[in-house]
DNA sequence: AACATTCCTGACCGATTGGTCAGGTAAATA
DNA sequence: TATTTACCTGACCAATCGGTCAGGAATGTT
């Protein structure tokens, strides 16, 4: 916030929450920003529970706290705003895929790979759901990420995993089906959380839980691979 | 009917298909039967791709071959149809779990279980995708089969390999999280066997791509938790 | 042959879907 | 202060949703 929080006016104040810069040259813009984050944050909540086509804009614009034709306002079709959910989600896995860097230590890159995919898992359970729907169904909209993006990095990363191979620093198995199960295991933290949760007493796992989760997954795979830890 | 399958009556005579013993005494049955089938069949393919709340009973109609007022006949509502899904799909589920036996030999025992479920998740895919809906979507009808089968079998099974660490058979690892790693990672190749194929080309895997990502995963887990292959 | 039961379906129902629009209000510009 | 621009929304649209129903057709029973 930034200065005024006392005026409390009814009909907009709440619209000026976490907005610090714009006094009244800005506040549209501030208006802008701050419904079309509401939209957004609103939209990946339904589309991972839903899906896209189960997914209902009413239900969006519910959850956003505006009339659907507001949400219409900003987002013309369910598509669009659809696309920018995916678009999001696209940029973060991006940046977690990154930290599996080329390096000449497998258990050092590894660690942190698997590491940056659980603590991803555990902050934006909701991105990787709505990925998995969207695999689930075929990936409509993301063809062309998987066919170009993915399949690039991925291309290079087993590359990498095979120089490693070749190099006697991790034991002969297929690089493909490695990253598979890093990504399975690591995912599943994030689209199966509610059974984890079930079998778990009803309870998210605590900080601890999540730790040893994080150390057993890693030490399977490490040493699975011929890495003593 | 009964012994004709000669004259092929265009009006009914492909409700005679698959069905031998029913001379007049269990046409109808045979009918029924069939119908079912075909209905269940088509639901399976549809609320797998959808989730329950996105399948549309026009669209299972329309791919069972029959009208939706037909469908209805058959199930009156969607929830029921869906039911019916859920329960053959867990019970095939029951039948894999039962792989992974007391055991002695803890290598065998979970050699087998990953097999199994790698097994099936070849053969029944959009079984696994309708589970994995479910439980994103946080499994509004299958609470209590998570709270009860599913909660007693994996106590069982952590209580088994709890006992083979604590026998000295396999490295102190939480029991726990290694069997999600296996549920992770066999399921993988249903849910996302779309994603998998197109980083295989665009083709699904062949039987020896299959059989290498079978032994892949058997080994790297085997060996992770300390069991020589 | 007569009757009962089951299968089948086009037409329809109210509710909800994604999306539009006219008209209003608040804010930026002049 | 006057005017343009951007934000906002109740009411509405055709299409689709899950589900019903009357009535016909096929089968089973007597």
């Amino acid at each position: 916030m930034h200065g005024f929080d006392q005026p409390v006016n009814v009909f907009w104040g709440k619209k000026m929450s976490a907005q610090g810069a714009s006094i009244g040259n800005g506040h549209k813009a501030a208006i802008r920003e701050e419904n079309e984050k509401a939209i957004l944050e609103a939209a990946e909540e339904v589309f991972a529970e839903y899906g896209f086509s189960g997914a209902s804009t009413s239900r969006i614009a519910e959850r956003a706290g505006i009339p659907k034709a507001n949400l219409h306002y900003y987002f013309p079709t369910k598509e669009e705003l659809y696309r920018r959910v995916i678009d999001n989600i696209f940029n973060i896995w991006l940046e977690a895929a990154n930290s599996l860097d080329d390096s000449d230590d497998p258990g050092q890159a590894l660690t942190r790979y698997i590491h940056t995919k659980m603590d991803l898992s555990r902050s934006r359970p909701l991105g990787s759901k709505v990925w998995a729907n969207e695999i689930i169904q075929r990936a409509p909209m993301i063809q062309d990420y998987l066919e170009i993006t993915l399949r690039e990095w991925t291309d290079s990363r087993t590359g990498m995993i095979q120089r490693w191979i070749d190099e006697g620093k991790i034991l002969p198995i297929e690089p493909r089906y490695l990253l598979y199960m890093i990504w399975a295991t690591t995912q599943h933290y994030a689209d199966f959380g509610h059974q984890i949760a079930t079998l778990n007493e009803g309870r998210e796992l605590s900080d601890a839980q999540w730790e040893e989760a994080k150390r057993t997954v890693t030490e399977i795979i490490l040493r699975g691979i011929g890495i003593a830890s």
